[in-house]
DNA sequence: TGCGGGCAATGATCTACGGCATTGCTCACG
DNA sequence: CGTGAGCAATGCCGTAGATCATTGCCCGCA
């Protein structure tokens, strides 16, 4: 077995009432009651290393996953092994609930970098149901925000140009990143993705994914690093892009 | 004002224990008491003709809709016109829980056949996560589905060549169309579609949209019909789409 | 010390798809 | 009865993006 495969399960380490998606400014916190629940709710703590596979598409599942730290994605492949990346996970996401509740997972999940994650057991989410309408309530916002995000994706995808795809993608994902608070206080602000993670969200093939970017790195909106990127200049790239965020207040999580 | 742009909203003529959903194959029946709650969160009836916005982007939008009959589609628009068709709505399923829940809507949604809707308010919503649990989680359930239907619709647009997304469309449009029994007993099963919804789709031109088209018509798959297609060999198409429908049991639906 | 694998850069060619323009059909409407 | 709008079909040409191939760099490992 080698490393990248070794899976880590424990139980949990940090307890809820210190999480650290509590002290973020984008998150709604919990009342005293809900936070209890969670904590109960709460089955384990799981570390990702960079590549490794959360969630395999077509296996069944019996877990759901919160993002506490650090960058993963979902994905998808087709039989001859074109693959497309739907979205993007960072702190508060919630792995696991897209597809249909309980059977057999249709997507794959892979962390980007090490990332950790609170575990939760699917089967109890008929009792948050029954006991925390609250929470429910905020479980059914974050599908429904889930949504949204790959409507806009796939708006990108069908009817931008790739440099507009590309100044959309880096443009989302910097600002989710900061907003989220993945790339800690202090900097640095890196994108941690290569060009082929970039190619398989966008639809493109590798070699015009490069040529796109370097416009962009021409024009001075952005730097590559190796394995990431840094957006220089985010106003700019949003307006290639014709995108801007929408203001959110502070969201849930669980 | 023209026909078209006329609303209607009618107080409810079909109660809800006749409602023909109910009566479907696919679809799961409420308990007594479900129902009784569901009878009385439903506002009215909503009539759309053909073409008609149901819902504006941008917009704050009071209402929640569930499809009784007809066709509808959801699309956003980039600022200078160009539209992408994210998913069609069939029988049973919702509209307008897309997007944050409770502020600005973030896509449009019109008729493409003459629809009829149930209305829902989306402040009664609260109510209904706190006092039946059962239907909150059919609503997670609902919107968690919709993520999976866009994941496809994202790999397809992302990673298919043209023909293979056309075949994938008309292939899960006629799939979703017999489960849902939107067609009728008899037929004719006819797509309600023009070839620019399915450009619009399938994030092609027109004109490409036409010529791929044609290839299914001419390998004998498909019919063309005026503002329409019909599926003539739904394996086949299945198979040059490289998609399979999945099985699913009978759905709920609110 | 050399070797192979992951990542990025870039040139050369090919093709899938976009854009433009025209035609023809049907149907609604004055 | 004529006119115009919506929809589909199709030919021509240009281009965005795919495919193939090569190079170079860095790093982990034998």
């Amino acid at each position: 077995m080698t490393m990248t495969q070794a899976k880590t399960l424990t139980p949990p380490r940090i307890p809820c009432d210190l999480c650290p998606l509590r002290r973020r400014e984008a998150f709604r916190d919990f009342s005293g009651e809900e936070l209890q629940f969670v904590a109960n709710f709460k089955f384990g703590e799981h570390l990702a290393e960079p590549g490794t596979t959360i969630i395999a598409e077509g296996q069944r599942h019996p877990q759901l996953y919160t993002v506490l730290a650090g960058w993963g994605f979902r994905y998808k492949i087709l039989e001859d092994g074109r693959r497309q990346i739907l979205n993007y996970l960072l702190p508060g996401d919630l792995a696991g609930l897209q597809g249909n509740l309980m059977s057999e997972m249709l997507h794959s999940v892979e962390a980007l970098t090490r990332m950790s994650l609170c575990v939760f057991e699917r089967q109890r989410l008929t009792a948050l149901f029954r006991q925390h309408p609250s929470l429910a309530y905020d479980l059914t916002w974050i599908a429904s925000r889930e949504e949204s995000m790959l409507d806009e994706h796939l708006l990108s995808i069908g009817r931008r140009t790739a440099l507009e795809r590309a100044a959309y993608l880096l443009a989302f994902l910097d600002h989710r990143a900061h907003v989220t608070g993945v790339f800690g206080e202090e900097g640095p602000f890196v994108l941690p993705l290569t060009q082929q993670h970039v190619a398989d969200t966008l639809g493109l093939s590798l070699v015009h994914t490069n040529k796109t970017l370097r416009k962009l790195l021409d024009a001075g909106v952005l730097r590559w690093l190796d394995r990431g990127s840094e957006v220089l200049d985010p106003a700019r790239l949003r307006e290639i892009a014709g995108w801007q965020p929408t203001k959110e207040g502070r969201r849930p999580f669980i």
